[in-house]
DNA sequence: AAATACAGACCGACCAGTCGGTATATTATG
DNA sequence: CATAATATACCGACTGGTCGGTCTGTATTT
């Protein structure tokens, strides 16, 4: 656990509270005035460490990734067939849904904002590049153990990013007609299936 | 083709103008004198017709269906199997990928908008339900013609929905590592081939 | 004459950022 | 080591520009 200096313990604590206004209001309807309030500490404060209220938005897409998926990267992996590990990867989506859904509401509106702004863009491209690099790890360790067919690893990295996102959706429609672990746990299976090698 | 009258003619103006800066800006950021400028009609026209900024957007939502998807509720599907429909739908997805990419974009302000607005929220829902429903029944006529395991359609529906938005991520971070149409036919290849009986 | 459609100047509320001031920490100097 | 000077951290009142909505006036239709 890294030990902070005084000038990241403030950051941090300006980002919080910007986190927790944006997720609920996004960018452009959180005013400084509210960050000033959630965070307890005043204007002057946060424009010394910020130079702009966009600034510190973009750091704010680094800090998400704080909140975001830290299992994915540290499970360990090991002993695990690569279809375990999708399935792994699904209850992890399925534990911030239920334990951090502003997470998925954070995505939403750092998508929006990301059609506004290109440096947000290729921040959250960043993101999103790491990920898909670890589907892609996953993926090909299944062919490599000739679990998995002969597949397109990006094409289908992209498919189960696509599929976890679905989860936004629920989070934003709230839909009680289907149930946000089955439809995880489905929509992983039929694309596992379809991967899968026959008589596997 | 329906003969519009004077009044929503002027409406039809006023909320074509509004979608085009909605696409860029979202609803924060886009003004009333944006979509004043974009329309050529005076801000007193516009408030003759809509009551206030959020009416208007209210009734945009109603009218960004008219851009988005007409040729799913259109086709002809009586001679074509499940699969093939499921795969025309996936053509149609690409088609309107490529020819009007803002239907995505405004999706993703829909999104952002719904998060901070419960009638947005509401309105935006029934269109999805629609989209929905329109996916379980191709779902159901599949598993009626023995093409289809007996699924369930209610979370397929969804996968295939989770699957047609993954294309909003394409417009928004242009990955040109990965094609959008190779994703969008793999993706839907994958979900058929695990939903369609074997042997079939 | 009354109703509807439209125009555009205006206004109060709002907000990102500024800046003079105070408090605290660090460095320089004798 | 003590003090002065400088740098950093923080405060909050203030300001100019923006924007949703109003409203008086004009034009057109019923």
């Amino acid at each position: 656990m890294k030990i902070l200096d005084k000038k990241e313990i403030a950051q941090n604590k300006i980002l919080d509270a910007a986190y927790e206004v944006f997720v609920g209001k996004g960018y452009s309807d959180t005013t400084m005035d509210d960050i000033v309030k959630k965070s307890e500490m005043s204007k002057g404060a946060i424009y010394h460490y910020y130079s702009s209220k966009k600034d510190l938005f973009l750091a704010l897409i680094d800090h998400w990734e704080t909140y975001s998926f830290p299992d994915f990267y540290t499970k360990n992996k090991k002993n695990k067939s690569a279809s375990e590990i999708l399935k792994d990867i699904t209850d992890v989506v399925y534990d911030v849904y239920m334990t951090k859904k502003h997470v998925f509401l954070a995505e939403v509106e750092f998508w929006s904002l990301a059609n506004k702004d290109n440096e947000v863009k290729d921040k959250s491209k960043v993101l999103y590049e790491k990920l898909l690099f670890l589907f892609e790890l996953v993926l090909k360790k299944g062919i490599r153990e000739k679990e998995f067919k002969d597949i397109n690893t990006k094409v289908v990295a992209m498919s189960i990013l696509s599929s976890i996102q679905g989860i936004n959706w629920f989070c934003l429609f709230d839909d009680s007609t289907v149930d946000a672990k089955l439809y995880l746990d489905t929509s992983m299976d039929l694309l596992i299936n379809s991967v899968k090698r026959k008589g596997f």
